[in-house]
DNA sequence: GTAGTAACCTACTGTTGCGTAACTTACGAC
DNA sequence: GTCGTAAGTTACGCAACAGTAGGTTACTAC
């Protein structure tokens, strides 16, 4: 009588948390974490539902414990990048950095975008890419002051940055004709950093809402 | 006996389904689509759930009508905004059209962000920012060919931008202390205007995966 | 007043999906 | 071999929710 799964028999505790960390990150992502059930990551994992309660206690429980790990690999990644070198070598080591991690893990790259569950929604916005903005709009606070700008518009360009980058990264995914990373993180940064140089201290519109100037 | 509801007693058809256009747009966007019920958003309205059905055949039937109508709102501001003057203009023009719909229409933007239902979903980013990002790339192709930069890296530019856009949008509408909307547009303006005319025709990275030059 | 109709309701069906209780199977130690 | 334990199963309770069938209320026209 042959095996129903197509190999992976039974398995030790660590090996099928390992396993179910996978399957379900990428369950999360394909459908988002509302719509997915315990029993689809169950039956792609080729087991039945109350080994995955037995591990992670349930739905979020696994949730938290993939959100935390892809954290942790995008957060050490780019804390790496921008630890040494000029200014713009941290901004382009940055680019670099997400998008690589991109690259490698686009599930996880997806769950980190998506929903989280509504118990623990602050707002709308996915707590990583916020905090990561934030970091940024740290750094950005200290370097505005330093040069004469105004310092209480450094989180609005922290923003558009992380933005910037989230959003090429989500599209570069998707994309069928995808250029190389080292590509793509350089114009990004070259954008980003070209137009940081180049910032008037005290930025205007020329238009005005219904009259031109 | 008191009425049941704050005020609104009996409706015509017309006024019912303009009320749930409304209720169903908020709970929406602060529940997504998979987490909102039809209960819900019958309750809201003071109503019970067949009247929703009545008026939309379902909760698919409304959130289409919903979406319709914020793409019908977004993209009609932007098109005027960008309709005549110089780059310049119609780059700030852009960023103030949309930043004004997002404050004005807050919920309909956190709709336009969040996830679709499954049974629309092409790949896993909202359509509409989306669409938007490739009318950008258009204009951005052929500017960038004119101007004798890379056509091929236009795509990346637009997404950045738009990106840009829409992270900043909505971080403006979470955050407590929000800057007025022209302060908002005239930095992200700034941002993307110097970054877009100080680009170097063949950007490049400094930094090489590992080793430095 | 009473007839007609548009607006609305209560009460159900069927399904999905989380989480759990209680039982079974493989496998190594001795 | 038989005993203990880790790994896994089936079968269920229970709640939420999409969608529907059929009845009820209030307003308008005359």
């Amino acid at each position: 009588m042959p095996k129903k799964e197509g190999g992976s028999g039974r398995l030790a505790a660590s090996a099928r948390r390992a396993q179910l960390v996978d399957v379900g990150r990428s369950v999360f992502a394909e459908r988002g974490y509302e719509a997915t059930s315990v029993e689809e990551i169950a039956e792609r994992a080729g087991i039945s539902k109350p080994i995955v309660y037995e591990h992670f206690g349930g739905k979020e429980g696994l949730y938290a414990v993939i959100v935390d790990r892809e954290v942790e690999h995008i957060v050490g990644r780019i804390v790496e990048a921008i630890s040494s070198g000029s200014p713009r070598e941290r901004l382009e080591g940055a680019a670099l950095a997400f998008l690589t991690y991109v690259k490698e893990r686009p599930g996880g790259f997806a769950v980190l975008l998506r929903d989280a569950p509504a118990s623990k929604r602050s707002g709308e916005m996915p707590a990583l890419m916020y905090d990561l903005a934030d970091r940024v709009g740290a750094i950005f606070t200290e370097q505005f002051r330093k040069a004469g700008y105004d310092a209480k518009a450094a989180p609005i360009y922290a923003h558009a940055l992380v933005g910037m980058v989230a959003f090429v990264g989500q599209w570069w995914t998707e994309s069928r004709k995808a250029p190389p990373v080292e590509s793509v993180a350089s114009h990004i940064a070259a954008l980003a950093w070209m137009g940081l140089r180049h910032l008037p201290r005290r930025p205007a519109l020329l238009v005005t809402e219904g009259r031109r100037t």
